[in-house]
DNA sequence: AAGTGGTCTAGACCACTTC
DNA sequence: AAGTGGTCTAGACCACTTT
């Protein structure tokens, strides 16, 4: 999967953006300007910037231009799909993973069976994080991998980044997640793992796929409610959600 | 702002997959069925799909089609830019909301300066709302509409949808919104007003923009942590986050 | 009037899936 | 080979903003 000229072009604005070469506020070069400068099409262009604009990165105002909108310095998002992994490398964060549990195992745990009731899978690999900020554990991350497609999971991959694995040594389509956040009553093994003050925890459930709408991975990550925070950028939409 | 043909196409395919004649699983009639069904160009019906696809309605599959996903039925979703009135009549809830306060000021409340450090705006309409579900406390919104471009917000909107009120009656382009979750220990005045069991809340707060880039609206949403919660969808991205 | 973005088209060629 | 979606083009016309 190679990226198409519009991603490219994307990436390249998006980049000089975020090198302060085009400033928030300003206007982007016309997309006349945009579609010499790159020698494609002006319908190029307007695909490169219509997934700017649903990012957030910028605001296409009409006889006037593109601007770039301040998408503020997001203390660790966790909107879209992004590992930890990626996420603490581009934020360059004092981050680790402590990989607490890595088993196969031929059902579904109990933990998921719970919060993923429909869930018909139960094959797979269990695998148990923590993770640490500023040496304090912030979230647990609970993954349960399916087995098929995935029927290894190395250490290493666990340690740093599984999509990196999944995708680039596994040749896995990413494509999308379903995820819910709700606040819960930890337990007992929660609170001590996460070092709670009180009894509540913030779980993030989410149920990840393939590009071919194939379910591979189930996910709940358990947050300190202190630690937690969750940026979104929404555009209104003219269509209703089913 | 009249609707573009391919908004048009995506609301109706949206509509016979509300109504099961495109069920899920399926996959939709071929990009050229649609092309000949809508009497449109191939590229106008493909725009059409973006939309139903980064919604999460369909995934598009290289060589086999657009096949109709399973959004689940969200309880109450959080996502997008949706008022709280769209949201109860689309998805037929018991709801209530209780006016609690409408007033005008020339100075921006206290709560706002604090969750809003970097905000300069002072003039404006302070507005607080208790909606009720199944006769029970679940949120207190509190809003600060800002003069201008908001003159006078008539008590009708504030009990039934604002939104409406700013574009159909404002003629105002509502955009886009930026929002944050968080959880906060809540005051003695919202655990009387929301019936806490502890001291915590949950707290969204979001800076609603209108399509010139224009803010015009700070909302901070208190919800009672064991009754909120927050679907999303989320598509990979090959564009790094500013 | 000139420049900006918004929409739409008809056609071309490619990559993938299925038969 | 035929059908599917993925990409890209060159051009047209419209709506809005600015001068």
């Amino acid at each position: 999967m190679t990226d198409s000229k519009a991603t490219l072009i994307a990436q390249d604005i998006a980049e000089k953006i975020r090198h302060k070469q085009f400033k928030v506020g300003s206007f982007l070069p016309s997309e006349n300007q945009l579609t010499k400068l790159y020698g494609t099409s002006r319908e190029t262009v307007r695909k490169a910037l219509e997934q700017l604009n649903s990012l957030g990165m910028i605001q296409k105002i009409q006889g006037k231009g593109s601007m770039v909108l301040d998408l503020g310095r997001y203390s660790f998002p966790i909107s879209g799909i992004e590992s930890f992994a990626e996420l603490n490398k581009s934020l360059g964060m004092n981050a680790e993973t402590k990989v607490l549990n890595l088993t196969k195992t031929k059902m579904l745990p109990g933990l998921f069976a719970e919060k993923f009731p429909q869930e018909k899978q139960n094959e797979g690999i269990y695998l148990e994080r923590l993770r640490l900020l500023a040496n304090e554990p912030a979230v647990l991350d609970c993954d349960f991998l399916f087995t098929p497609p995935i029927a290894e999971l190395p250490l290493s991959a666990a340690q740093n980044s599984i999509y990196q694995y999944l995708e680039n040594d596994l040749g896995l389509e990413v494509s999308y997640a379903t995820k819910t956040i709700t606040v819960e009553k930890a337990t007992e093994n929660l609170r001590r793992k996460l070092a709670l003050e009180n009894d509540m925890v913030v779980l993030v459930a989410s149920r990840s796929f393939l590009s071919d709408t194939t379910p591979f991975q189930l996910t709940l990550s358990f947050h300190n409610p202190a630690k937690f925070k969750f940026v979104d950028f929404a555009r209104r939409q003219n269509i209703k959600p089913q």
